[in-house]
DNA sequence: CTGAAAGCGCTTACAG
DNA sequence: CTGAAAGCGCTTACAG
């Protein structure tokens, strides 16, 4: 004998009674749970998770999808482990725990949730680097697990999303560099059919129109998220007959790269090219001069994407009212000297 | 109706072959089991994870749990992802999935992994970031649960590990230094109560003994995993009568920090303090003057780990000989600048 | 080769 | 407030 019915043997009571006790439910003698709680404590006693997730229909388990690749495309691994520890935090005070699912780089991201999505394996799922056709939205929906996204996609609609504020930061940066005199402002965007890239490119067009500048397919380059990418972004831009004074960087390493080639040529960054990038990264924390970047805090994505989905989970919709929401936490520039500049008169 | 019933029903046959089809059991014919097999596959039906485990007393699902906090200590976040990629290509093979477990940095580590265990949620486990004692690893024994710590401990005993070489790359450190005629070398060691710490101490103390050097342990300074405080060591290191002319860094964003504190000072790096310092980790990659550090393959990692812990799951135990390890990946120097400099004579 | 049935360890109406 | 029993969706001896 094991589990629950060793329990209720040694006490002298059913099975049924332990249940309830364990659970917190009402209708049990005081002194009844007591004893139960005392000892399931003593013996270290865990309802077996497979029983207790077949009766009761429910994991109690949360799942956060992410890619494992060199360039995991919007987010790198500190950003994850901030969300992560945020999410916790709400997930916590539910028992729910996290469990973060990362998909092999050498496996197809669509039947990798396939596989924990008809298994019932988790109540809800955080799905991560969202791209811009993405089935993976219309699996979760068919499904009918609560899920959300980090990141958006064109593919669906009505449900829940949680992004990074792109099109703040775009702006600002544009609105900097253009009170600056820039313009001829270059974009690097990401490689792929990663959504982001969509979302910079428009507002970054739409940025170019609100100050009349004229928007230049030339300036406006992919790069993956390497730093070497840098070496090419300069060499091909400063080859142009009207060469960008400004660079707007989705991806930070592009700066390290930028910064060596343009010294190897003889310029400097942040004097010879305003620079300034997207997220504040620890890798280029340190680089000189320093970059001109925004914060986001993994805190509220966190706790955003915990609100996003505990509001579809039934049990606990109540206390997470708004339901289908789509929400991006705010975007703060942090002022570094990378685009302290003007342009060359 | 659901599930495997469901699906017996619509083939006009009992929920048992449906189930012994699925499972590649012998004993089945031939085009049962392409009908079966069929069925799943265009419905999309996969077992319903909870009855299964139920059923089988197994999950087929291994936990990774790792420590989420600002700095967990001797790994970071590049770190896991490759290991969790080279794992799954092995777990895959066994379809074994990889759960990543990441313990919040509010909840005590013992508490959360000792929940996982005591439900039965995994089948197997790795544990990071082993403390010098580690309760966690006389848990994982009582629990008869296969487990293998990424890092050695002074706790327990007969359990696999696998670590990194650290012996190496501190004895090659030293012997690189003492070479070149450094006869002073300081050495910085994670703050706490991790392993590791207490290994590369042993492994530096030795180092020098066979280099006929004397220990002092004002050389001796303990750093976080940030870059701030490489302030500290150098002003700490300058103010003594007989500074140090070379150091090894476990914690390469030390580097950062000291690069800028020698400068403030004058000094430069790899001309005026030889630097070693231990990982290559990304966020280091592009200091000036290049770090010489040691490289590790974390492909070697994730391999060895799964390795490990399949070889203890007697489903696969044949198949993965060996039994009990302690296993350690080679380190191979990767030689960079910042060491290439004499002492001053 | 296949079906009927027991069992995995829980939870939860249902009586009392 | 508690017990007896059914049921969650699978797997697996056991017959045949």
């Amino acid at each position: 004998m094991k589990g629950i019915a060793q329990l209720a043997q040694q006490l002298g009571i059913s099975t049924g009674t332990v249940s309830r006790a364990l659970n917190g439910k009402p209708d049990v003698n005081a002194e009844t749970r007591r004893r139960v709680l005392e000892a399931a404590r003593s013996q270290g006693y865990a309802p077996n998770h497979a029983a207790r997730a077949l009766a009761q229909g429910a994991t109690h388990q949360v799942g956060f999808m992410i890619q494992l690749a060199p360039e995991n495309a919007s987010s790198n691994d500190y950003f994850f482990m901030g969300v992560f520890d945020a999410m916790q935090r709400v997930l916590d005070k539910h028992e729910l725990d996290l469990l973060v699912l990362p998909c092999p780089s050498h496996q197809d991201h669509y039947t990798y949730l396939q596989r924990f999505v008809s298994r019932s394996a988790v109540d809800g799922m955080i799905l991560a680097s969202t791209m811009r056709t993405d089935p993976r939205i219309t699996l979760m929906q068919s499904s009918g697990i609560p899920f959300v996204t980090l990141g958006r996609s064109s593919t669906g609609s009505g449900y829940s999303w949680i992004d990074l504020d792109f099109e703040t930061a775009v702006e600002t940066a544009i609105d900097r560099f253009v009170a600056r005199g820039h313009r001829r402002i270059a974009l690097t965007l990401p490689d792929g059919e990663i959504n982001f890239g969509s979302v910079v490119h428009q507002s970054y067009r739409q940025a170019l129109a609100r100050h009349g500048l004229e928007y230049d397919e030339q300036l406006v380059l992919t790069t993956h998220r390497r730093e070497d990418d840098g070496d090419g972004v300069v060499d091909r831009l400063l080859a142009l007959s009207a060469p960008p004074t400004a660079i707007f960087l989705m991806y930070e390493l592009t700066a390290i790269g930028i910064y060596r080639r343009l010294r190897e040529r003889g310029l400097e960054p942040g004097r010879d090219l305003a620079i300034i990038s997207f997220r504040d990264e620890p890798t280029i924390r340190f680089i000189e001069p320093s970059l001109t970047c925004f914060h986001i805090s993994l805190d509220d994505v966190g706790i955003a994407l915990a609100h996003a989905l505990l509001a579809q989970i039934p049990q606990f919709s109540k206390a997470y009212p708004g339901g289908i929401i789509g929400k991006r936490p705010p975007v703060t520039l942090v002022a570094g000297r990378s685009d302290a500049c003007d342009p060359p008169a």
